[in-house]
DNA sequence: AAGACGAAAGTGGTTGA
DNA sequence: TCAACAACTTTCGTCTT
């Protein structure tokens, strides 16, 4: 399931994005879907406040594949000055205490710069779905943490700020699917799930899985729903994680499943397709989960 | 015609030998 | 490392409103 959009105009799922005018657009009608797309074309970084003023969104980078831009001086080994001489030995002593600085000094600016950046990415996402500032400082930490330990070398520095993305939501309670993730980051679902359970393994992150009520408040204001359903909804889910029907069974499913009865019940019924839509499962998932919740709590759906 | 239903086959991840 | 397995998805034909 890479991609889940739909046309709402003509129910394509030929969508496709323009990032010139941050459109998102459907392939067979046309349709605007979404004109607030994030801007991800070129981004060069800064690294400091007063590059950030000079050279955001601007002009072509000076090169960006040597770390420290070519410009470095670095001190040779060779115990010469610049017109050829060789240095006093009284001299030597502070040479080698230069370059040992100098060493340090250009590593540890490495592991700044790439931190400098993957915090900015982790800015991006996070401000592109809207997330609390506690959740972006979570996810900055277990950046952090991740680099800190090397785990990020033979992953790209996106994929594994996703990930710690993804994990920080969890952390903090407010839970957003992979796919959610996947869609403001263009990075694939299938790799953000693997960095995560890689860097939580690593890390270990006490991760516990996601309780299906921490998500029904959101589903209920994509679709419209009153708080009336909101608390119906609870009131399921309180009643069948009594009863142990929760545990096992993915998280979504059950919520969106209990969502979709205490719709019916409060005379606010939505389709089990919008259902399915928000809540980024399946139509079938939503029906084998109610079916289950409504036999063994003994609820009578009116349809 | 849209929504709901359910069977059957497929997918990706976990577990245990 | 591999096969069995559970949960979930995809697909598709059928029934209901």
């Amino acid at each position: 399931m890479e991609e889940i959009v739909r046309c709402p105009e003509c129910g394509s799922t030929r969508i496709s994005n323009d990032y010139v005018r941050a459109e998102t657009i459907c392939d067979v009608c046309g349709f605007v879907i979404d004109d607030n797309l994030i801007d991800q074309g070129p981004e060069w970084r800064a690294f400091d406040s007063e590059q950030r003023e000079k050279r955001e969104r601007t002009g072509l980078p000076m090169t960006y594949t040597i770390h420290d831009k070519g410009l470095s001086t670095t001190i040779s080994w060779a115990n010469r000055d610049s017109y050829g001489r060789s240095i006093p030995t009284r001299s030597r002593a502070q040479m080698y205490r230069l370059r040992k600085w100098q060493h340090r000094i250009r590593i540890s600016d490495a592991m700044e710069r790439n931190l400098a950046i993957a915090l900015s990415n982790l800015d991006r996402l996070s401000s592109g779905m809207g997330l609390p500032r506690t959740v972006r400082e979570t996810a900055a930490m277990i950046y952090r943490k991740a680099a800190l330990k090397n785990l990020v070398r033979g992953r790209t520095m996106e994929g594994t700020a996703a990930a710690a993305l993804y994990a920080a939501c969890r952390q903090c309670g407010v839970p957003r699917t992979l796919d959610e993730i996947a869609t403001v980051s263009r990075i694939p679902r299938k790799t953000i799930g693997r960095n995560h359970r890689y860097l939580a393994r690593e890390l270990g992150l006490k991760m516990t899985p996601p309780s299906p009520k921490e998500y029904i408040s959101r589903f209920c204001n994509k679709l419209g729903l009153s708080g009336d359903v909101q608390m119906k909804t609870l009131g399921i889910l309180k009643e069948a994680s009594d009863r142990e029907l929760v545990s096992g069974r993915g998280p979504l499913g059950i919520a969106a499943a209990s969502l979709y009865i205490a719709a019916i019940l409060c005379g606010e019924r939505r389709t089990q397709q919008e259902i399915a839509y928000v809540a980024g499962v399946t139509e079938v998932t939503i029906r084998n989960r109610y079916k289950e919740l409504t036999k063994k709590l003994d609820i009578d759906i009116i349809l």
